[in-house]
DNA sequence: GAGGCCAGTGAAAACCTTTACATTGATCAT
DNA sequence: ATGATCAATGTAAAGGTTTTCACTGGCCTC
């Protein structure tokens, strides 16, 4: 009872007593069949088990049903839920998911074009935050959506974390709790995000009318440039009593950093983060955090890639994402006397 | 100069003045085409940027160049690097990675089965620890490999970490501190990798002689089912000093339970997990565990299933690697006077 | 010098699907 | 009664590749 070869509508055909037209039809447009005929090919279906050859589907539609998604390091704890939703969605529109990692490496990426080109990939996620086409061909561009990282090229829709309302609520939490002097660590301009949730800062201490409460330290975002920067301030001789960070990993060295000099968390210094990282919660303190949304950012791509894909116009260039405030434990009131 | 469609094998063949069948020669097999005639191919192809449309080509070899990874969750701290690994090497080999999560559901494993129906998929990596396969159907399986946990099933390849091993060096770890009692958290007959330390424990144990002064905890190797697992060791008289535990999870809950309780780590209990999760280092105290060699299993992985879908036998069934011991602050040696 | 072999190449089939176009027979309006 | 319309179905082309088979011409062997 072995199937050598999986059986081609023209099993079916033959078995319902068609043509391989009428099997088609049957299946893509069962309006158009007689309903006599229709059931004798789905009861042949169900006989012959059946599944349509993606390929030679694909090949005759000219559009696979296969997306890219393209992330610099699909290590990074930030990827994984947003691969989920990335998944979900694409699964549901009967799409299949596609992954590839760069590993920081332009040219890597490139490599990866090779699905497109050759029709084995309808669309593309983009993590990466660079499009890695080759300036000289002058191909028309797929469609694509950035995540996570908005694109330096126009054009191209984004969707992420709403940075700068994120950084702002935390700050107004950071107020909230008395806060006058708070430091900002991880400006950069090159890191459009980083720089985004510098702006929601901004604004939040400017609503407060605290314009000259604030520090701002550029850092690279990692935990080692965190803690750098905190050695920096302290320099310094005026203290923020609150450090705002760009994201987890930098709050991670600010902690350490902080905690190796002697000074509890939180009642001498409140820190925050932003990101969530699955490490957040281990810390010790437990860091208060900005968590994004991203299982939701990841479907939400996904959809409006789908659109593009099936020849939607594309909505808005941008849609963000509020991230929701983890309230944990590095954060508290203000330290009414400060004992430095 | 914008080329609407892609070019085709034709396009290529009549600019080198060829037939398309030289062409197809020319890129495959060069040897049997005269070295003027591939040099003018070349260069066609060159000039045309032509890229084999991928679709038809699996459509003619009956075989795509694509293997799908099904996962009960991607999020899985433990998967990314594999991911890593299976990426790497399958985009070594000219294979691009497709992946798929059932959420624990098994209908929705058989839900991607219809990528290999329909060709889209030419070999499958199964984290599961199940085949997601219709028993009813008799197709014949197609090639696959699981990773991480071993399949029921017979004759399915099975890369992973040396689970027995990896336990008996972290035994052999905690009797060389001077333990000697030593209790196991975390056994379970479900899953088979879990069993598996769980007789690595007893091996190391054995070889020093130690047989009786084991203590075997079931636990369903999360943080609460450590935490439930030490609470029930305290209802009885007789304490180890050293807590192997079958995971990280496991070991958090269990360090998490002796901390409320009041003692203190290392200097009261060792403590030793399994895996290195991303989260291992950031308890406290930091934890000693094993460090799965993910990246290198995902290789070797993909890298059999890569030698069986190009038709090589498959070698041996088992494919099991070293965990490397992470040594860090939960464990210490014995404490000479215990307090209670 | 004739026959055989071989390297190099081309023509055409096959892979399986979707769909434009053609065909059939029935129904309807005149 | 006849022509037009329409629903239902079939025929065949197209999509791009790989590969079998056949063909050509040159070279070698005897």
């Amino acid at each position: 009872m072995k199937k050598p070869t999986p059986a081609t509508i023209e099993d079916v055909a033959r078995l319902a007593e068609v043509s391989i037209a009428t099997v088609s039809r049957a299946i893509h447009m069962p309006e158009k069949v007689a309903v006599s005929t229709r059931q004798k090919v789905d009861r042949a279906i169900a006989v012959t088990g059946y599944t349509a050859n993606a390929m030679a589907r694909s090949l005759r539609l000219g559009r696979s049903n296969m997306i890219l998604a393209i992330a610099p390091d699909i290590g990074d704890p930030n990827f994984a839920p947003i691969l989920i939703g990335l998944e979900n969605e694409a699964r549901a529109g009967g799409y299949g998911l596609l992954i590839g990692h760069t590993q920081g490496d332009p040219l890597r990426g490139v490599e990866y074009l090779k699905f497109l080109n050759s029709n084995q990939a309808a669309g593309m996620i983009l993590f990466t935050g660079y499009v890695p086409l080759d300036p000289a061909s002058q191909t028309r561009l797929p469609p694509m959506v950035a995540v996570g990282e908005p694109l330096a090229q126009g054009g191209i829709p984004f969707v992420g974390t709403d940075d700068r309302g994120g950084a702002r609520k935390m700050v107004e939490l950071l107020i909230a709790q008395g806060h006058r002097r708070i430091a900002f660590i991880g400006d950069s301009r090159e890191r459009l995000s980083h720089h985004r949730r510098r702006i929601g800062f901004d604004e939040g201490l400017a609503a407060a009318g605290l314009r000259d409460g604030q520090q701002v330290l550029d850092s690279d975002g990692t935990l080692e440039g965190g803690r750098a920067a905190v050695e920096r301030l302290f320099l310094r001789d005026d203290l923020p009593t609150a450090f705002a960070c760009v994201n987890d990993q930098t709050a991670a060295g600010v902690i350490l950093s902080l905690t190796a000099r002697g000074y509890r968390i939180p009642e001498d210094f409140s820190v925050t983060g932003f990101d969530d990282i699955p490490q957040a919660g281990f810390l010790s303190p437990a860091l208060t955090t900005a968590r994004q949304p991203r299982t939701a950012i990841g479907q939400a791509a996904m959809a409006i890639l789908l659109g593009l894909v099936e020849g939607e116009a594309p909505e808005q260039a941008e849609t963000l994402l509020m991230p929701d405030l983890i309230l944990r434990d590095s954060v508290g009131a203000r330290p009414v006397n400060r004992r430095f």
